[in-house]
DNA sequence: GAGTGGTCTAGACCACGTA
DNA sequence: ACGTGGTCTAGACCACTCG
């Protein structure tokens, strides 16, 4: 438990320990306020600065967030479910599953987007993905969602340039029928797809555009489709804090491994 | 960019900003080690605080890692793929696939793994998931694997106690044919799964068991297994440190959707 | 106006790796 | 032996929110 180089434990980390126990053990509510630095300081009999890298070290495992200059309250988790293969299979497979989904819904909560279309040189990520020869462009929709007016997740979802040029895709407005559909009816129909998923920090950038609190993960989604012919049409970057979305796959028919 | 409440930028935000810029704009090799907290004092002209301030931040960005005392290294991202699908279909749907894949492969790499088998009331999490009825006890089988002799992931395999009794699961020692194929021959077979895939930070807890650096969140994959009358009978609970994890899904065959 | 957290300073001592 | 980062102290001023 954060030993220093010597035998013992530092300050700050046994301040730290202390609260997340009480956090973790229910003992206060969600939302309820931590004692302030200065209640701390007195507390512990130790200088500010200990107290504050105490905090600090639970603003950053995503535990507690400061609302300056108010104090530090305890973190809720609230996150909605997020599936990958949610046209294939609206249904869940079984009651049973469903049970799990039912505790985090997005009922009631007014969803809206933004849009934009533009042209560009696209990272190196979504350039091996779609295989695009040097210098080719592609056309990227990039999408906020909101959700009740907070930021939820961002798609951006890149195409080869050639292939939607003077297409609904270019335009920077809802697609009744989806982008797949636009892409098929114009010869790309997605047959296959690759999901990808990890973890990491998130950027300063993602954390302006999704307003994310310290110590808030997020997984980013990269979905590459493809066509009969194996050739890739479209690659989509979902970027998907950690502290609103669980990511639902379902399988069924066949031996389930173990990992 | 992490202005203060003032209508500025807060200086440590600066010195972090260009370090950062440094970092992602590959102008230092990976694994480079950074200037010195004294030579940043020195050509900021600022206190060390304000200088360690700006580096704790890029740290846990999961950009830099500190390697007392030899100071603060570019920290490199070597993640595998993991694939929940395994040994439904071991080889990629295409080749093209497969191109994304080989990047991160394991291998020539050692795999080894430890066994602890208990009896357990198990956490909220998986109780629910495995509909166990009050006070009812499980088996939980935790692994932690490791490649290399370094801490890659860990699995723990929780099942209603009732079902695994005397079997071949309570002995803590690799199953060879897998324990979803002694579960069955104990009359559970499981037929459809669901995985559920969530990220935040690590606890103190799995920061020691996996050797996980400042800045690395993890992804938490729980993966129910279900009867065909879909009683689960299987919970596994994997925590895959974000920093040696890419999480794999093929689809196919099926219209895909957008989100 | 009182109290909060955010920022910044100028020191100090320590353990550890490397040269 | 030296330089490194890790820890800790004792101050200071600020902007903001709330009563």
């Amino acid at each position: 438990m954060a030993a220093t180089r010597q035998n013992r434990v530092a300050v700050w980390a046994q301040i730290a320990e202390d609260l997340r126990a009480q956090i973790t053990d229910g003992t206060h509510p969600a939302d309820a306020q931590l004692p302030t630095e200065a209640d701390l300081t007195a507390k512990y009999g130790v200088a500010r600065a200990t107290v504050r890298q105490a905090l600090a070290a639970l603003v950053n495992e995503g535990l507690i967030v400061s609302r300056a200059p108010r104090g530090y309250f305890i973190r809720l988790r609230k996150p909605l479910y997020y599936r990958p293969q949610q046209e294939f299979r609206p249904q869940p497979l079984s009651p049973e599953m469903d049970r799990f989904m039912m505790d985090h819904s997005a009922d009631g909560r007014e969803p809206r987007q933004t849009i934009e279309v533009s042209i560009v040189d696209p990272p190196e990520d979504v350039k091996k993905r779609l295989k695009l020869a040097d210098g080719e462009l592609a056309a990227v929709r990039r999408r906020i969602r909101y959700l009740d007016g907070e930021p939820f997740n961002t798609n951006d979802s890149y195409f080869p340039l050639r292939l939607v040029q003077d297409t609904e895709i270019m335009r920077p407005a809802d697609i009744a029928r989806g982008a797949n559909e636009v892409l098929a009816e114009a010869g790309y129909p997605q047959v296959r797809a690759l999901d990808e998923i990890y973890t990491r920090m998130p950027t300063p950038e993602e954390i302006r555009r999704l307003d994310l609190a310290p110590g808030t993960p997020v997984a980013c989604h990269i979905c590459t489709g493809l066509c009969p012919d194996g050739t890739p049409v479209r690659v989509v970057m979902n970027i998907l804090p950690g502290d609103r979305h669980v990511i639902v796959y379902e399988r069924g028919g066949i031996d389930l491994d173990e990992k």
